[in-house]
RNA sequence: GCCGAGGUGGCGGAAUGGUAGACGCGAGGGACUUAAAAUCCCUUAUCCACUAACGGAUGUGUGGGUUCAAUUCCCACCCUCGGCACCA
């Protein structure tokens, strides 16, 4: 045996060994015990991986290892969700074709990832850029369009001026666009739109059955946004148009004295046409439309309206309510018409502002606030405390407990019924780009829209099209496109310029992956096209919800609640059995380095590379785990690597020289100790604890060390320790001391409770909570040998003789004196 | 503003009511070496005392509280990070 390991060596041999004897294929159709581990799959850069892809996926792999050394039949796949903004952007830059640059890019992070030595099954590989995949992508759009869950409407939407291109309410974070932080603009343009609105509710109660950290489902959950309330049924005077207004705090439905409707809402036009408020309340509309379209809309520096001529027919028998257009008012949410009152702050800084007419119904106990509230000089809004005075039959009553009462009292008397409003928008797939899965659907000469039959999918992605970003789909500029669509349904036809946003490619991947050799690299088109099922059902039932997912908590409102989405529809159209694709799911941590995000414009970027290449995967992987908790990532150091390549080091040195075939058995006190870090090192990495998992390994190593010599079982049982943290490392130990096959393929290890424990134990002595000393007594010890032994023990006796009020004796830990 | 997570040595962190600082980095000292690297051994929260040996005080963002005992539980506040934010 040699005791020096050298990396670079070990792992390329390790990972040729794997590869070649197909250790990490798994058969979908005969596994008995699946375990779906799953990492969100990388869009395939230019740039070498880095950082944040190590610290995704080597931790997922130690899981997936872990569970299959458990006995699980692991399926841990990796893929390419390659359609996207970079390759385009590259191709305007250098006129390399997206689909040229895309592969040379798969192709180098397949290397890449492959030096990670994770134990991917590389013939079940997905890459949505090929057409045997996109294929499905279009099919998920018809079944959406069959079922009339997709649809094309005209409406502002949310507009990136840099990506030239509209995006999905989810990825206008902070009015920024989620890509590349370009303040987003609105526009108003017809757009193909999914109806996840439609699944609201079902959305929010999946959320309950899910193993997801806590904040995830919180965001979600905000994200959706469900608000109980009551609609009103209400009409405009002398138009005798009638709509419903939404109110979540029905309480003070007495006191809404005016209405407020939103600028873009089509009865604004009707309510002024001929008028004499007409030309202002238009330019009102116009200049609040153009605002929108040229800024970030700054709400708090633009509230502000302008009265229509126009009122709500007295709702409750208090009067008309002046109509006014405001500039807050969402038109996307409720029924973009909104009653005000006086209980509410951004209603009384408005009527304060234009000076409309208030109305409190509700006061404070002191009379000198409520005198206050009477006069108008303080909005007075949701004191649970507040005492109602109207209506009549509520009066002298909280304002806290009152709520469910009033709704009943609107609804009997039809002042208003109960409702769910939601604040999740429906999902605006289409995209004014290239390099996307072409929206399946042709317009007839009279532009209606017909779905591209089944026969004709893949529907391909035309070639000749030039990279230019002009707000308009590039592929409008594609001669064989048109042609295509003309010979296929005839003259006048023409066929949808938008492609799909990739987030729909993602929707569905973890289904795609169970149809293994669908996607083969580099992609080939198929006789039969890709068809068949988008996954198949004994496959799906089998297979999902996915065991572990693991990825960044970034997606927690985009592609993880499109996720969702998508499954619970497809569960709909009969096509799967689960309506949740993930059960479990983890978010890593972010590495940071100096204090701070990495990144190229800071300059604090670290590059895997040179660490990998000196040290190897298993320390760089290794690292990454020891650095802190995997949820809360942590701060990358150049030198903190090298307690990980010592360990590595002295690792292999104390296993290759100690380990003495003659040795029977190792002292108790090792085999104690062996025991609990298998116990302890077990636990941490079912919990992901794996920075305590890899201490309690070196705290063992440190034991070992001082040892003569050590028994072959020892040697073998730390290899296997290993396997999960260190594969390759693992391996190379486990081959040394003459195992079999692979270590990746033995049981994990177990330890025997019996042997964990110690002859003696060590109790610490308090007085007066202060740690004061300690004896050791044998485990056997009563309570009252113990206590007379601590009573005894040098320093504690000058403490105790001021006198004994109580003892506390806290079994196999402590002893507490109070004196 | 609202929601969520967090604040522990020089640094990354450990401990979720029971010996605070495991493990590692860095630093200081020593051994080996002609020398350096590597490796190994000792020390390392702060302050005081002692240094022949034994000790003591303070200490987990701040201020209170509960308890024999609090990093851990409760109350108030400060700070950092993440998310949401005209949603009637």
């Amino acid at each position: 045996m040699s005791s020096f390991y050298d990396p670079s060596k070990a792992e390329a041999k390790w990972q040729k060994a794997w590869e070649e004897a197909g250790v990490f294929k798994t058969d979908l159709k005969k596994a008995k015990n699946p375990y779906y581990s799953l990492v969100m799959f990388p869009y395939p850069s230019g740039d070498k991986l880095h950082i944040g892809h190590w610290y995704n996926y080597a931790p997922a792999d130690s899981i997936a290892r872990f569970r299959k050394m458990q006995g699980h039949d692991v399926f841990s796949p990796m893929g390419f969700d390659a359609f996207g903004l970079p390759a385009e952007n590259y191709a305007i830059k250098t006129g390399v074709h997206p689909a040229e640059s895309t592969k040379k890019n798969v192709e180098t992070m397949i290397t890449q990832l492959k030096k990670i030595g994770c134990m991917y099954d590389w013939d079940k590989m997905v890459n949505t850029t090929a057409p045997e995949y996109y294929r499905w992508t279009q099919w998920l759009f018809l079944e959406m369009f069959k079922n009339k869950l997709a649809y094309k409407k005209k409406g502002n939407v949310n507009f990136c001026p840099s990506c030239q291109t509209v995006l999905a309410n989810e990825q206008a974070q902070d009015g920024k666009c989620e890509r590349c932080g370009t303040e987003i603009i609105q526009k108003s343009l017809e757009q193909w739109f999914w109806n996840i609105k439609k699944y609201s509710q079902q959305l929010l109660d999946g959320l309950e059955t899910l193993d997801w950290p806590e904040k995830t489902k919180v965001m979600q959950r905000n994200w959706i946004g469900r608000n109980e309330g009551v609609n009103i049924p209400s009409r405009i005077k002398d138009l005798g148009d009638e709509f419903e207004v939404f109110d979540s705090v029905p309480q003070t439905f007495m006191a809404q004295t005016f209405s407020v409707i939103a600028p873009e809402h089509p009865l604004v036009e009707k309510m002024v046409k001929g008028t004499k408020y007409e030309k202002d309340v238009m330019a009102f509309v116009e200049r609040m439309k153009k605002l929108k379209a040229t800024e970030k809309y700054n709400f708090e520096e633009h509230v502000e309206g302008i009265f229509t001529g126009r009122y709500v027919e007295d709702p409750f028998g208090t009067g008309d309510l002046p109509i006014w257009v405001a500039s807050f008012v969402v038109m996307d949410y409720g029924t973009g018409i909104v009653h005000c009152s006086a209980h509410d702050t951004r209603d009384f800084a408005f009527a304060k502002k234009y000076g409309i007419p208030l109305r409190p119904v509700m006061f404070p106990e002191d009379p000198k606030e409520a005198e206050k509230v009477k006069n108008l000089e303080v909005c007075y809004a949701k004191d649970p405390n507040a005492i109602m005075m109207q209506p009549e039959q509520f009066k002298g009553r909280r304002w806290g407990e009152v709520r469910e009462d009033v709704i009943k009292h609107m609804t009997k008397t039809g002042l208003g019924q109960p409702v769910v409003q939601y604040r999740l928008r429906d999902w605006l797939v289409s995209r004014q780009r290239y390099w996307g899965a072409p929206i399946p659907i042709v317009y007839d000469p009279e532009g209606k829209p017909h779905p591209v039959p089944g026969e004709h999918l893949p529907w391909l992605l035309p070639t000749d099209v030039e990279f230019r970003p002009t707000g308009e789909s590039p592929l409008k500029l594609s001669k064989e496109f048109k042609e295509r669509t003309e010979k296929i349904f005839g003259k006048g036809w023409t066929p949808e310029y938008d492609t799909m946003d990739t987030f729909v490619c993602s929707s569905f991947y973890y289904l795609r992956y169970l149809m293994a050799g669908a996607h083969p690299h580099p992609p080939t088109p198929s006789p039969e096209g890709g068809r068949g099922a988008v996954v198949d059902p004994s496959l799906e039932k089998k297979w999902l919800p996915v065991s572990m997912y693991i990825g960044g908590p970034e997606h927690a409102c985009m592609h993880l609640i499109y996720a969702r989405f998508v499954m619970m529809a497809l569960k709909d159209f009969g096509y799967v059995s689960h309506e949740e694709p993930f059960r479990k799911l983890v978010h890593q941590g972010l590495v940071t380095h100096k204090g701070a995000k990495m990144s190229k414009s800071k300059g604090n970027v670290v590059s895997p590379d040179a660490f990998v290449n000196e040290h190897g995967s298993d320390v760089f992987r290794m690292y990454l785990m020891f650095m802190g908790p995997f949820e809360a990532g942590g701060d990358w150091s150049d030198l903190g690597i090298n307690g990980v390549v010592r360990f590595v080091k002295r690792i292999h040195r104390a296993i290759t020289e100690k380990v003495d075939m003659t040795m029977k058995s190792d002292s108790s006190a090792v085999t104690t100790a062996l025991h609990k870090t298998i116990k302890k090192v077990t636990e941490d990495i079912e919990a992901m604890h794996f920075n305590t998992a890899i201490s309690a390994l070196m705290e063992f190593l440190n034991l070992i060390e001082k040892e003569e010599a050590l028994s072959i079982a020892l040697g073998k049982t730390v290899a296997l320790l290993l396997a999960p943290l260190a594969p390759h490392l693992s391996e190379e130990l486990w081959s040394e001391l003459g195992g079999k096959d692979f270590a990746i393929q033995q049981p994990w290890p177990k330890y025997d409770p019996a042997l964990i424990v110690e002859a003696t134990m060590t109790i610490a002595i308090q007085i007066n909570g202060k740690l004061r000393g300690d004896i050791v007594v044998p485990r056997d010890a009563t309570k009252e040998e113990i206590l007379a032994l601590a009573k005894e023990n040098g320093n504690v006796k000058k403490y105790i003789e001021s006198g004994l009020k109580k003892e506390i004796y806290v079994p196999e830990k402590l002893i507490s004196f109070v004196v």
